[in-house]
DNA sequence: TCAAAAGTGTTCTAGCTACACCCATGG
DNA sequence: CCATGGGTGTAGCTAGAACACTTTTGA
């Protein structure tokens, strides 16, 4: 026990749903993890919360929230097909603290899907392009295009083809490709490279 | 006096000096700034250190330090005629975790200098092109060509012609046009943007 | 045979870099 | 008058957007 007991640690798990992205928190309220001494920040994170859905782990922001606390927030991405069942919920009213937080989570999330392979944090182990696609538009909040999303990814080397293909459903169409992302680490794969939304 | 009096604030600041960054620490050794109850991190940090001579101050990282402490560690940015000589000094031999935010401090600011107006942080109060030019040379570590610098930042809004020209040195040369920064406070002027690196 | 979905090839363009050239000053 | 440093105009390049067209399936 040290004299930080009541630093907490907040997360705010970001995660492609249908055309939009949902926002889970940690806990419902704030979780009151504590911080040991001599602890990494990051294990105490993992220590209060359920981080095993999560697929990708970063700080956002250390800040005295409103009441009085003094917490650490992450930002948690997390595969469409994984379960946020346990500590993660949706909060429908969320404090001021709270929506800025998500604010800048999202915000980081929409910088890094430009300039990293962080989408392998929001799909699951292989995908469809038709499919990235939709997770990508629901994070960037804008239109994509399958075609360029994929030529993009695979010069940069972030796309691998998987074997096999995905059978169409009964409208038809022409079986899909698998892919799956080549590291399911963070790596900056074009330092200065921009996904832009459409030009009008 | 709360809980979480351990808590200490860490400033990296970053001056243009020359072909070179300057870093400087604050304090020397970390400083013992104490957080208060209820009071926002960046006014623990303004009462811990002297910031003003600072331009622009943005948050870090949050982390448990080797030495046991949770620090919260900042970014301030200090124009080329600002006096940093109170709280600041440079270290010459730097601990594994200051090396590790200097690094973090310094990444940041390049990526910012591409895509926001932090420039004027580093800049004095009206310059010439040529003497901007050296400051972004200091702070992205590569060549900046002066004419496409003033031609970028234009364009974007974020320079403004001042009245009158700086004479030439003994050398001669035509006098040089002052500029300066439109706005004072850290803008996105351009989401997608990217200072490049000269091609070989 | 046609609609639907996936994939390919090509053109277009914004925003940068590169470079040749012109301007103003000191000695 | 020429060296020096500042400024302008324009061409070139590159990554990504746009779009037309081809492929493969179900019914």
């Amino acid at each position: 026990m040290t004299d930080s007991t009541s630093h907490t640690v907040l997360g705010v798990a970001l995660r492609a749903r249908g055309p939009h992205l949902e926002v889970l928190l940690a806990g419902g309220r704030l979780p009151e993890a504590r911080v040991g001494a001599r602890e990494p920040l990051a294990a105490a994170l993992a220590r209060a919360l359920d981080v095993a859905p999560l697929a990708h782990i970063e700080q956002l922001e250390t800040r005295r929230l409103r009441d009085g606390r003094l917490a650490t927030a992450y930002l948690g991405l997390a595969p469409t097909d994984a379960p946020l069942d346990g500590d993660w919920r949706s909060e429908l009213a969320l404090t001021p603290d709270h929506a800025e937080l998500v604010a800048a989570a999202h915000g980081r999330l929409r910088a890094k899907l430009s300039y990293t392979n962080v989408g392998f944090a929001l799909a699951p182990a292989t995908f469809t392009i038709s499919e990235l696609r939709e997770i990508y538009v629901a994070a960037l909040g804008h239109d994509v295009s399958a075609t360029n999303l994929q030529r993009v990814l695979v010069r940069r080397g972030e796309l691998e083809r998987v074997e096999g293909l995905r059978p169409p459903g009964r409208a038809g169409g022409r079986p899909a490709a698998l892919f799956r992302f080549a590291s399911k680490h963070l790596e900056v794969t074009d330092e200065f490279a921009a996904l832009r939304p459409p030009h009008r």
